[in-house]
Formats: C-alpha cells, sequence, structure tokens
DNA sequence: TCATAATATATGATTTTTCATATATATCAA
DNA sequence: TTGATATATATGAAAAATCATATATTATGA
C-alpha cells in the first residue's frame, strides 16, 4: 500500500465516512451506508468499488446484501491511520451513527466474521 | 484541521514528498525541495502555497531562501499521520534525502528555529 | 417480480501542471 | 552609491488531466 494511494482513498468525504463506519461497524452492507449517509446507491458503490480495487476493504455476501469491513490485508500503519482518524474525530461521523441506530430494519449478520 | 482537508494535502505525491522532507530535515527551502525532487520550481511553490493555504505548513524567509517546516499549529493527532508516514515508508523519499546530502551548496540556515 | 448491488456512460467540476512574468534580495562593477 | 545582473520565490492565466456525480442499465439472489 503506496501512502500516496491510501491518502486519495481517505481524501473523499464518501470514502472516508464509509471507511470509518466499517471501522466503528466492524462490518456494513451497502443499503446500511446509503442509507446512513443518505446517498445514492450508485454513488456509494461506486466508491466501494474504488476503495476495493485499491485493497482498502473486503466484502462478503450474505443473500441479497454484501456486507464490506477494512480489509485484514492492510499494512499495520494505514490501519492505524483508520482507526486513529475515528477515535480522534468522532463528530465526523456521530450523525451517521445516530442515523444508522435509528433504522428499524437493519439487515441481520448470519455470522460477523471472515 | 478537517481530516478530509488533511487526507486531500496528503494525496498528492509532490506534496506528501515535500512534508515528509520538512518533517525529515525539520526546515527546507524551496530550491532545496526543487532539485531533491527534480521538479520544476513553479510547480513547487504552487504545492507549497497550497499546503500553507491549508495551514499544514509555515514558512520564514532568510535573505533570498524562504525555509519551510510543518506547522507547530498542527494538532497531534494529524502530525502523527505524517510522522508514522514518514517512519513506515522510509523507501518513499529515500532516493531525494540522498539527492539532498549529494547538494554541494545547501544554503545555510543562521537560526534554525522560528 | 422485488430488493440489493454493480457497471457504463456522459457531463460537470476540481485539480494539477506549465509557461510567462513579477517581486524580492544579493552581488558586483563602475 | 548607482545601476546592472543573477538568484530565489511567487503568481496569473491557460491547458491538460483527473475526479465525482447523475442517470440509465444490468446483474444477482430471494
Amino acid at each position: 500500500m503506496n501512502p500516496v494511494q491510501l491518502y486519495k482513498c481517505l481524501s473523499d468525504e464518501t470514502r472516508l465516512k464509509c471507511l470509518l463506519l466499517m471501522e466503528h461497524e466492524e462490518e456494513i452492507c451497502v443499503c446500511e451506508l446509503t442509507a446512513a449517509l443518505e446517498e445514492i446507491q450508485p454513488k456509494i458503490s461506486r466508491h466501494l468499488a474504488l476503495l476495493k480495487k485499491c485493497g482498502m476493504i473486503q466484502d462478503r455476501r450474505q443473500g441479497q446484501w454484501v456486507f464490506y469491513r477494512v480489509s485484514d490485508q492492510l499494512p499495520q500503519w494505514a490501519r492505524q491511520v483508520i482507526s486513529g482518524t475515528l477515535s480522534h474525530n468522532p463528530d465526523f461521523i456521530d450523525a451517521h451513527l445516530k442515523k444508522l441506530c435509528g433504522l428499524g430494519e437493519r439487515p441481520e449478520r448470519k455470522k460477523v466474521c471472515r
């Protein structure tokens, strides 16, 4: 993971928020991101595709849902950038987390892990 | 310092290398950056102006030279991102540091500090 | 068929780069 | 000291490249 490539991934508000939500929730599906960020689905999908192509995230399908998480292949130092950003900027995704909790019908995870 | 703004600053190769060279050297002038990175002067100056506008760096003039350093106003967590990037990616600026040392005629600093 | 998600395309917006030139300081000869 | 010249840096303007978004379409699974 080249540092410039990492920071390009983090330099867009939608992408950064997606990553921080993944970091916070461990895993999250596209429809949850769409609802939490109040963005249209193709926009979210496009950014997820970019993050995946760069090796930032991994996904698993569960029925109709696709869950995304920060890649466990990510170098430690890059992972620390993400977790440090989250812990030092809680306000940045606060409203979106509230929206996430407010969703009555979040998809249930069968098994949370890879 | 908004996290997206920080990562936008770091998401360009020239800007990131300038910042890491400043972090490594403590302070460095435009002509040294130009030589170390082998880029034309207006390109370097443009990126420095952007970094300064964002509050990432500060400068001081000494005679004909202008020396730049990472701003001491930068939030701790942001500063740690820079220093962590440097320490975990030494290869990223290695060749440029070598070029810097190879410069016979580096401008002498009268006083290193602000 | 319905819901979830991905992809293709076009377009607009932003960013980066370059060139030309301006400013500021330093040097040096007359 | 004055004037000429060199060096360091900044910036306006324009071109080029990149990126983000919206719309439309397609794919996949229940």
